[in-house]
RNA sequence: GUGGGCGUAGCUCAAAGGCAGAGCACCUGACUGUGGCUCAGGUGGUUGUGGGUUCGAUUCCCAUCGCCCACCCCA
């Protein structure tokens, strides 16, 4: 965590992940009110901190997006969360995503399948990683996920979670996989995935995209049925997520995804010779005060330059003034897309651009 | 936290001790009241910052800041 001290001495922490703060919000707001079953949905948008050295995919400040379903421990919650994900990717070009599925248990099942992984792997503990030996001790759980190949092969063999869940647990894993196969959404499960503090429970998800390297995950959360209680709630169960947004942005720009084209909109007002510049500054002031965006180019530049600008800068139209429009008190106005011209009446012109959308 | 790489024009990059350059972008003109295409010309730099070596440093050395990559970590 992204640790320091201020100038008073002060212990401060940037804020690490979503789940924890909402959850603090969701109790000291009493966002759920009287009915204890009712299920509240929340999301949010933050920066995000962590004091890791940077890499590829890894600031040491990056925006999370997130939802928490609070209130509910029907599995079905927990698939339609990652549904959401899903269909936040694809909505922003993303196809291809990995689902990746698993459960940690709960307080009822998880420590003893912590005993028996530990005993499991004890006899080549010897054999494993610096970090994974001392792993073996503060988080067994973390052993799955090491990357180191001999820690890999060691572990590979071991029991997994899924083969001893308690019956509760077990059924809430089914359900989940019965509402994602009603969905058409394809999982893989993976044993790996796991959770390194107590008060995650349940189901436990991460989203990973081949088109990145050694920060695949775009997105990973959640069932945490002891967080609300630890935070010093009533005992509430919630499942959530969280997605990198540079993550999806880097996936994007690795497929390929075309931005979507910022659209046109606005006149910029394009004067011809002295006589035009003042009712062209007049023209600006009516056209701003009609609630439209207006701009004029205040350099005085030929017209030629008048109208790059404007094509430049994305307007919707350019409106022309020079001596034949102020003798008939009219403007031309130009159309950037299709290039097609029409003259307007100076008192019309603001609804005229109205109804082009051009505000 | 560990190791490595890179900081030069708005952008992408050359120059490897000896006058700081190219492409793109931008500006002007060809086109006298009309953007996009083409051609010609032009603007643009304390070479991240601070020291050092040298007659001379973008280039070599030290420090510092920033960025990037891998390891690591992953609430």
């Amino acid at each position: 965590m992204y640790t320091f001290e201020d100038k008073g001495g002060r212990s401060l922490t940037l804020r690490a992940e979503g789940t924890a703060p909402t959850v603090r919000a969701f109790i000291e707001d009493n966002i759920q009110g009287q009915d204890r079953e009712r299920l509240v949905k929340l999301f949010y948008i933050a920066p995000i901190f962590r004091q890791d050295r940077p890499q590829a995919g890894r600031f040491r400040q990056h925006h999370q997006a997130g939802v928490e379903a609070i209130g509910s421990s029907e599995p079905a919650v927990d698939a339609e969360v990652i549904d959401l994900a899903l269909t936040f990717y694809r909505a922003l070009g993303i196809e291809g995503t990995r689902v990746l599925i698993n459960s940690v248990g709960c307080p009822a099942c998880a420590p003893g399948y912590v005993d028996t992984l530990k005993a499991s792997v004890a006899d080549s503990v010897e054999q494993m990683c610096h970090d994974c030996r001392r792993r073996f001790e503060t988080n067994p759980l973390r052993l799955l996920d090491c990357k180191n190949e001999t820690c890999r092969q060691i572990t590979a063999g071991a029991p997994t979670m899924l083969d001893n869940l308690c019956g509760e647990c077990e059924a809430h894993f089914d359900g989940v996989r019965a509402h994602l196969e009603a969905l058409g959404i394809a999982y893989e499960i993976d044993p790996r995935i796991v959770r390194g503090l107590d008060y995650y429970t349940k189901t436990a998800f991460e989203f990973r995209h081949d088109a990145l390297g050694a920060q695949d995950s775009i997105g990973a959360g959640g069932r945490y049925d002891g967080l609300v209680e630890q935070c010093g709630g009533p005992a509430t169960p919630g499942v959530g997520l969280g997605i990198g947004i540079e993550r999806v942005l880097l996936v994007r720009e690795a497929l390929g995804v075309e931005d979507v084209q910022e659209s046109r909109e606005g006149s910029f007002i394009v004067t011809i010779g002295d006589e035009a510049w003042l009712p062209g500054y007049r023209l600006l002031h009516e056209l701003r005060g009609a609630g439209l965006k207006a701009e004029i180019d205040y350099r005085r530049r030929s017209i030629r330059a008048q109208m790059r600008y404007a094509d430049n800068e994305g307007f919707l139209n350019a409106v022309i003034l020079g001596e034949d429009e102020l003798a008939r008190g009219v403007a031309t106005v130009r159309d950037m897309v299709s290039g097609e011209q029409e003259e307007v009446p100076l008192d019309d012109l603001a609804a005229h651009l109205k109804g082009d959308g051009a505000e």
